[in-house]
DNA sequence: GTCTATAGAAGGATAGAC
DNA sequence: GTCTATCCTTCTATAGAC
């Protein structure tokens, strides 16, 4: 997932042969399969193992232990989770850009349900193992666009709202669909096979009636 | 949880000393606890047996088996959680009624979280326990209120929203503040010690002009 | 009804042959 | 690097004394 051989700086153990690189990332996959259908405790090692192809000693051959390897999935995968965000640019058209985030983290959970659930279980159950990443680098990034979206607001570029409850609102909303899919498809069985163009149409009206300007 | 010793139909075993309600009261407030905060194969019968304050043989003395738990737990909250939706009343103002139905959610998400994050874990470890659940009695309610609110667009009570995707979205927006608390509160670490003052007028805001009628 | 003790299965992790 | 075998812990569940 983040398998660079070269240059590394010796923070995660580096890779050396093509077939440690298709091992661990073989094990990455399997970890994400089943750490986001069932958390951290509810995990098995067995079930990695055996997703993975791996036999349970040869999957601890390549991570110390259950912890190492959950802690290297999160890592990992944190930086990537948070590029819709990153992307968001203060110098695009306000309305605009904050509908293309939404759109973005519409297109996440919609391609990466798994890494969605990863998250949710995870942060569901206390955030224990991303607790300094949350405190420190997502508090900053979200202090840092809401700091923007407040700029927004303030010269009247779009409606005035809360900043950051905006950022949850547009979490709350994309991630839904991922998170709570079963419920979704289950609910609207016999209405919407697949619940993606609706709700990107659906978001669309909200944010858009939300944030627009010429109004009170 | 819903433990009336008086006309009970025998579907689950009736408490019959005051000792046992007493007891069974406890084990369903301990098991809350614990498969709000770990899932159903995450949570542990001694951290059960321990927050209820009995042995564990004696727990299981209460109820046959740890799944004997949990799906007791699910059954009797179940009520309770989709009361919330069933209040929604056909008869009136069809925009107060919708904000209610928000403002009821989201106060059960300030005062029950664990309740919100049982089935949160529920539904994101795969519904097993209540997939039933979910495509008869919350399908059929769900449909039902959709249909109302599908009428109140018609004649333009408010403005033209898919309805059911209305719904997930009070259902997103309002329980992420109890699934998502940890993330909620460490972000505004420094700005909102509690985040439900906050959360209320923002989607009050934010539904308010998302089903205003007059536009377009 | 409640406890101690424990069976029996499953889980995480290691040893050592190949 | 990978496997078989296995250790030790933890977990669900039961037996049986009180």
């Amino acid at each position: 997932m983040n398998d660079t051989p070269s240059e590394n700086t010796g923070k995660t153990t580096p890779p050396r042969t093509r077939i440690q690189q298709k091992n661990r990332r073989a094990i990455m996959e399997a970890a994400l399969e089943v750490f986001s259908q069932y958390g951290f405790r509810g995990a098995r090692l067995d079930q990695i193992a055996q997703t993975a192809g791996l036999s349970k000693p040869n999957l601890l051959y390549y991570f110390p232990s259950k912890e190492a390897i959950h802690t290297e999935l999160l890592t990992c995968l944190m930086d990537t989770w948070l590029d819709p965000l990153r992307a968001l640019d203060p110098a695009g058209d306000p309305r605009e850009e904050i509908l293309a985030y939404m759109r973005r983290k519409l297109e996440m959970s919609r391609d990466y349900p798994r890494e969605s659930r990863l998250f949710a279980n995870e942060i569901l159950q206390g955030a224990r193992h991303i607790r300094t990443a949350i405190k420190g680098e997502l508090k900053a990034l979200v202090d840092e666009k809401a700091e923007v979206i407040r700029g927004w607001a303030e010269r009247g570029a779009i409606a005035p709202v809360n900043p950051h409850h905006l950022i949850f609102s547009i979490w709350a909303l994309t991630q839904h669909y991922a998170d709570f899919e079963v419920q979704v498809r289950l609910i609207l069985e016999g209405r919407e096979d697949d619940p993606y163009p609706e709700a990107e149409r659906y978001l669309e009206t909200l944010f858009s009636r939300l944030l627009a300007p010429e109004r009170a």
